[in-house]
DNA sequence: GTCTATATTTGGATAGAC
DNA sequence: GTCTATCCAAATATAGAC
């Protein structure tokens, strides 16, 4: 049962998560999620209109904090692999902080729902990837390629070993340093 | 309705790999895929013990089809820069020949039900990309990094682009070579 | 606002005729 | 092997008391 500090409304929202990361959606009945928050199965249609939107509200709630947690300021005037490589670890660190809510948004993603709520999870942090890339790309230092495709080269391999860490691998710093290099080195000129 | 090339057993398959497609697991009941196939609902049951089964043993037919599709023969004398490229590029094609095996292959592997099917779905091509590092590695020409990074640097950003193109990208011929191109800076010591 | 009890629908699965 | 008809369990959602 999640503790009494959270409304109920959030409480409702949390249990939904951690149900849906443990267990899938199909997991994630109104009754489960109801007895996880320790409330009435009733209680949860005072607070929501039903389930799906319980689901969206709680995917909105992760990527609102996601982006508090991965755009802390950091120091522009650096060297542009040193910028790219404090965001990216920005983003593998803030994901690290709530694994439950990471593997809930890579399963809300792959649901039918996501096309109600509508964009990706990432566009929040795009405004920095695409100023640090156009600095990046006025002093000739950058490939001349679709901004999408600097996205994907960023973002998709973080993901990736995220993912890996959910069934058990651990990287070290020292191999997130070297990775961030490699994504880099994929966007260099 | 499916044609009646197929089995009965093919055309349930096809029928659960459409259906999860395009509108997700949620609205693969046994009742939908049955009536997408053109048979009765009970006839699902001469052939798979039951929905899970089916879904599984329809991932399993759509790795098979990805491995063989993906693997043809290829230059192992050919620099290892073009080498990377015609693999990846070989991914994206086996891909995109079946898309909507492609998005349900990314709905099952966020499904509950992927964790009593096993791997990934890339082990296939894994062995083509390790002896590609090794014999790169042995010349030097290659980063110093655990198999798994390289792997997360030459799937990730093919399924990203891939993803891209299911909601209306399409990436001409040039880009898809930019961006193995990056992919092998990513690699390359 | 929350609970208990319940209505309603739908889904997975089976039985038995053909 | 396939169909029709049906059972049973489970899931979403609501009603009404506290």
């Amino acid at each position: 049962m999640l503790a009494d500090a959270l409304s109920t409304k959030e409480k409702l929202m949390r249990a939904a998560v951690e149900i849906v990361a443990e267990d899938g959606f199909a997991a994630a009945t109104t009754a489960a999620i109801a007895a996880r928050a320790g409330v009435a199965e009733g209680t949860l249609y005072r607070h929501f209109a039903g389930k799906d939107e319980l689901m969206i509200a709680a995917y909105r709630q992760l990527k609102s904090d996601i982006f508090a947690a991965s755009t802390d300021t950091y120091d522009e005037s650096a060297p542009f692999e040193a910028r790219l490589a404090h965001l990216w670890r920005a983003v593998i660190d803030a994901y690290r902080r709530d694994r439950a809510g990471f593997r809930f948004g890579q399963r809300f993603g792959e649901s039918a729902l996501s096309a109600k709520e509508g964009g990706a999870a990432h566009e929040a942090m795009t405004g920095a990837l695409t100023r640090l890339r156009d600095d990046a790309r006025a002093r000739g230092e950058v490939k001349d390629l679709p901004m999408e495709l600097f996205i994907a080269l960023f973002y998709a391999p973080a993901i990736a070993l995220l993912k890996r860490e959910l069934s058990g691998r651990e990287w070290t710093d020292a191999e997130l340093a070297k990775a961030a290099q490699a994504i880099w080195h994929s966007w260099r000129a």
